[in-house]
DNA sequence: GCTTGTTATGAAAGCGCTTCCATTTGCAGT
DNA sequence: ACTGCAAATGGAAGCGCTTTCATAACAAGC
């Protein structure tokens, strides 16, 4: 009976009150001790911790958080968790944040702008400190949100991206330079016919762009074939056998995939329709994932430090908390000249 | 001045008491408008949606959770999230959870289990309702924290392992089983000297485990190459370069990546080293992951439904909750043969 | 010896919600 | 007209902490 009752009947976890009680403290010394030992005497905090120890404590962060208004998490919204690009960039994040005690709360829009606005809902109702986004909100009233958070306090980071009105602080690079380095490094080898693969955000569109500004102002052609984001690398293959890619595509003499992922995925279309990588066609990539480096012709890419990203959004982020003033943050980018053109 | 106040004081964000004044209703009234609007009359709803829309109300889910003793949050602890053979996995997961209000809390253990046992002290301190872990805990006190809060009610779920005594529900497959079918797999090829290749986790070691009894009982030789995990695609190669690959690794016929990254290394390891694949040696990796089938020549390898492990942890969870009992779930293996072995 | 300061501790008041238990109202049933 | 019951609403308590302010004890300074 007492055995059956148990099962179902949760035992409640041991609170403050407890640790106090059993140390012969009050609660406001038992949490004290816990949080700014040097202000109890060392005898006293030993007890503490004893006490503690021995009910097994584990500190309801839920209502610390509530009671001092600091929720000590910061809230990660992601296109999607599969697409390995953003990985190092959660990955920088964390490692510094972690240390510093704060909790990530991840969740994925699914590059869809309502599910993006829902998502954000339920994160901001988690009273993060600190919000990162990839790239910028996809709607008007994720932004309001976004905006009204900031101003009670949150800080907002937008990154992978720098846009030109920031709801407050992005790290980032300049994606159109990078739309025009692109279409520069395979102008530069002699290559006229273009062709661009991307998904269809923000991020890619402002590549696209200025990838094909520079085609046309050196009288090249320029082909686009775009994708519903998220794309992997059988999607590329995929629209290929479903005779979706936009021809120019494959007859281009130069392609730049604004995404390592499309790039491997497009050097197995090349290879299926029998064209020679870098010989008959060039291909440069995006993002410098360890995949290009394995794949053969090497993946000639557009290297970005995401990992550098999330170590910066997080130095932001801190600063913040301490009041400093925070600008933006430029990474930039660099040409890794491999195999692939 | 007053710019100067409004710019460091943050303007609070608007409380249910603010709705309810504004709607000329109780606080519990608006409350229930909000989460059980069925047990309000319809005018009465409509004011408080209107007051909540017109103050731009975001619930605050922390006080909420507090008093309902539910944090509606998960926490998910993985080794690292660099490595994307987990990222379905949490894919999986979301889908089903997002969709019934849950946040997922995101760490990494690195591997590590000192910092294993830091990061989940924090998770645990948030009061999650459930824990899904990577593996299976890696030192017996987070062992003993998580089936401390087992007891008090959360749902520790391990997947990606099924342990012989799991704390409380898993969802994996059998590892031991994996090492041995890679290894029947490959001396059915009559492959005679085997390697492997894997983490020094303990779903690896199992795999290693097995894979060398088969190996022995063939009467085959099997040696091991082991990392210090995570081992990247570069870290294969890296090790290679720096002489520290068992050399009986690179004269097998017949190898076992227990990680389709690593089989992606190795691949250029022994391309390298001029060994031709299946030629030579044949490979075999683990995980599917898309990168195997993109690369020359196509990666045979088995396949882990690593989303189905995620989606059925949520269910899990989800029947928990509803105080269903839950065994453990196999999702099983496949070897999928492709060109190289 | 009295103020002044410093150190160690505690009492009380919330944080913004939810839960439990009234209370009020309207209306069917007899 | 009176009870009985469901539907709609509100009052009060409290979740487990932190914060602010008060108190007690004791050393130092004139």
């Amino acid at each position: 009976m007492d055995y059956a009752v148990a099962m179902t009947d949760p035992a409640p976890s041991a609170r403050l009150e407890d640790v106090a009680r059993l140390a012969g403290v009050s609660i406001v010394t038992a949490s004290r001790a816990l949080r700014q030992p040097e202000k109890v005497a060392v005898p006293t905090r030993e007890r503490i911790a004893a006490a503690a120890a021995s009910l097994g404590y584990v500190p309801n962060l839920v209502a610390g958080a509530l009671a001092s208004a600091r929720s000590g998490v910061i809230a990660v919204l992601l296109p999607t968790i599969t697409s390995s690009i953003f990985a190092s960039t959660i990955d920088g994040l964390t490692q510094k944040l972690e240390a510093e005690g704060y909790a990530i709360l991840m969740a994925q829009s699914g590059y869809d702008a309502t599910r993006e606005q829902h998502v954000l809902t339920a994160l901001l109702g988690r009273r993060p400190e600190g919000v990162v986004l990839i790239g910028s909100p996809m709607s008007e009233p994720s932004r309001t949100m976004l905006a009204a958070a900031s101003r009670g306090g949150m800080v907002v980071i937008e990154t992978w991206e720098l846009p030109a009105d920031p709801i407050d602080v992005a790290v980032g690079f300049d994606n159109g330079g990078v739309g025009t380095a692109a279409a520069a490094h395979l102008l530069g080898q002699g290559r006229r016919e273009l062709g661009f693969l991307g998904g269809n955000d923000s991020r890619a569109r402002t590549r696209w762009q200025a990838f094909r500004r520079a085609a046309e102002q050196a009288g090249a052609v320029a082909v686009a074939g775009e994708f519903a984001a998220p794309a992997t690398m059988d999607d590329v293959v995929e629209a290929h056998r479903a005779g979706t890619l936009p021809p120019g595509l494959l007859a281009a003499d130069g392609i730049f995939a604004s995404n390592d992922v499309h790039a491997v995925g497009m050097l197995s279309v090349l290879r299926q329709a029998g064209r020679r990588v870098p010989d008959d066609v060039a291909l440069i990539g995006l993002g410098d994932l360890a995949i290009g480096r394995h794949v053969v012709p090497a993946l000639t890419t557009i290297a970005i430090d995401g990992y550098e990203i999330g170590r910066l959004a997080a130095c932001a982020f801190l600063a913040r908390r301490r009041g400093e003033a925070v600008g933006h943050s430029d990474v930039g980018f660099t040409i890794l000249r491999r195999e692939s053109g």
